[in-house]
RNA sequence: GGUACCUUAGCUCAGAUGGUAGAGCAACGGACUGAAAAUCCGUGUGUCCCUGGUUCGAUCCCUGGAGGUACCA
């Protein structure tokens, strides 16, 4: 019989964590995170991951796995998750998977191309040509070391150019090359939901969580990262805006306000994904006994 | 009760001898393959308080209302 993997999508405070618990409670099966925030163990209060009472309820895999010193990405992510959910699949029939990244979801279900790894130093040069030379510099380079690429991709994106460039110069090959977008056979049966609600209703979530969080001490758990501010891991909303706080740059309320509209426009470039790129069905947060239901069904007969 | 001023986008407000309007913030839409809570692109969303009049034409001028603010009683 084919195992499933119980897919939990949605916007930031929607109510995902508390669903994927309830959810692994009644499968008796523990819960995989694919927030690519919740990794870093250093970040907590931020991130909103599950208390400990929660975790002690039900096993968590990556969460906590890695420190914000670690480079991590997707395809570490992809080879790790995968291997993981195939060994759970030995004592369980049902997992859940629980997130609000979608590139790391994608990543579960679909796979993302094999890419070598790039030595950081070449990035480190990149950055610097793109803060000396600008972008013109590196949409020049991309044009000449891979044209397709340079036809198709956001040439406004520095992200974008400067991550093919480095495959360009690493491996002397395009980076389009490598981008073969093949879907990947997967060992398990993937059941896609998405959590959401009214739009009015997300953001008041997302606004009262915030304050929570300020409440819980997001502000000392900021202050004591502020030495590791430059790194990529803390360029994450709730901690950004509270460095710039921190240097003051704006008040503690103006650094509040933005943690909250930040949020609010994460959870919509969320919800573009998760609309635009997978096929989901679609619960209210509290829609518990429904998707029960509604999983009892898709199980039944797959 | 009297007098003055105000009423324009979700909010704060600009505006035009009378030719149906625009800033900031907020909001909204989209892209996405190793930084993804990142990065990037796009969009004014409007009974100009209501009513009747003058006018070819009124959000703007005039009647009369309604609501608000300030001062005087």
């Amino acid at each position: 019989m084919k195992k499933h993997l119980i897919v939990i999508a949605g916007p930031t405070a929607v109510g995902k964590t508390a669903l994927s618990i309830e959810l692994a409670k009644h499968f008796d099966c523990p819960v995989i995170s694919a927030d690519s925030r919740q990794f870093y163990r250093e970040m907590n209060i931020g991130t909103a991951k599950p208390t400990k009472a929660e975790m002690q309820q039900v096993p968590h895999y990556f969460i906590d796995n890695v420190s914000i010193q670690d480079a991590y990405n997707v395809g570490q992510y992809e080879r790790e998750a995968i291997e993981c959910i195939d060994r759970l699949f030995n004592e369980h029939s049902h997992l859940i998977l629980v997130g609000g990244s979608g590139l790391y979801i994608n990543a579960v279900l679909n796979g993302v191309d094999e890419f070598e790894e790039i030595p950081a130093e070449i990035r480190e040069n990149l950055i610097k040509a793109y803060e000396e030379k600008g972008l013109v510099y590196l949409q020049e380079e991309l044009n000449r070391l891979d044209e397709p690429y340079y036809n198709q991709v956001d040439l406004n994106n520095p992200q974008r150019i400067m991550r093919a460039l480095e495959v360009c110069i690493h491996t002397g090959k395009p980076y389009s090359s490598f981008r073969k977008k093949e879907k990947k056979e997967r060992s398990f049966n993937a059941i896609n939901l998405l959590v959401n609600t009214e739009r009015k209703l997300l953001y008041a979530r997302i606004n009262k969580r915030v304050d929570l969080m300020m409440a819980d001490g997001l502000l000392e758990e900021v202050q004591q990262l502020y030495p590791y501010k430059h790194l990529n891991a803390l360029n994450t909303v709730g901690y950004k805006e509270l460095f710039d706080f921190l240097d003051n740059k704006t008040t503690l309320e103006e650094a509040v306000n933005l943690i909250k509209q930040n949020t609010r426009r994460y959870a919509k470039r969320q919800l573009t994904w998760f609309n635009h790129q997978g096929d989901f069905e679609a619960f209210e947060p509290t829609d518990l006994e429904k998707i029960k239901a509604y999983l009892d069904i898709v199980i039944l007969h797959s």
